[in-house]
DNA sequence: AAATCGGGGGA
DNA sequence: TCCCCAGATTT
């Protein structure tokens, strides 16, 4: 029996490096960590392939929390309503408020400062610790909790999954990770019909004995 | 704890 | 048509 490490961990990043969904704007270098909290923020309940198309005029026009204050929440809402959940405009534009007000119109690296801005819970907190801040932590979304779920054979509401989450994810290599696992779940561990013949975990995943 | 927000895409 | 999507806030 191989350890986590060696069974789950280290196939992900190599089925990731080949695979992955690297072309996707808010994974270029160089993004600030507003531009990545601003990504987050979209793709909450949104598909990756939706936001991929209006992520760039959008952080084009709204690089900064300052130029978000400055536009009229309508401009900002327009851009935004074609990812439906459009009351997120006035998320970005809170959280725009707060981060001057209280932060130097800069994003905070802690997690309770982050938790505590409008429309970033656990989740997006997590999410810019680990692509802006380089933590080595988990950010368990609906794709995370089915992965990590069928691999392990645990219950989908399991309490401990965030915690073995976090345990997983390797030193210096943590948005990797994250990446990793979202993009596999959303091409090969997918919700409704998981491609279990092409699967590179094999019967390391201990859901593969059974339908799943 | 449950309701609500939401348009877009895939099967 | 139904289900799902890098969730969070409100009731």
């Amino acid at each position: 029996m191989l350890n986590p490490q060696q069974s789950f961990v280290g196939p992900l990043l190599a089925w990731h490096e080949e695979n992955g969904r690297h072309r996707l704007p808010w994974r270029e270098p160089g993004r600030s960590a507003f531009e990545i909290l601003i990504a987050e923020i979209l793709l909450q309940r949104t598909t990756a392939a939706s936001v991929s198309g209006a992520y760039l005029p959008i952080v084009a026009r709204y690089p900064s929390p300052e130029t978000v204050v400055a536009a009229s929440p309508e401009a900002i809402e327009r851009r935004i309503a074609p990812l439906g959940l459009a009351k997120r405009a006035e998320f970005i534009r809170r959280t725009s408020q707060q981060l001057i007000a209280r932060h130097s119109g800069d994003v905070p690296r802690r997690y309770a400062d982050l938790l505590e801005l409008h429309g970033v819970g656990d989740y997006t907190a997590r999410s810019v610790l680990i692509h802006a801040f380089d933590e080595d932590i988990a950010a368990v979304d609906t794709n995370v909790r089915r992965l990590i779920s069928r691999f392990f054979d645990l219950p989908p509401d399991s309490e401990v999954l965030p915690h073995l989450a976090d345990a997983l994810a390797p030193s210096r290599r943590g948005s990797d990770f994250q990446h990793a696992m979202l993009d596999f779940a959303a091409d090969v561990c997918t919700a409704r019909t998981p491609q279990c013949e092409t699967c590179p975990f094999g019967e390391h995943c201990r859901s593969s004995e059974r339908a799943v």
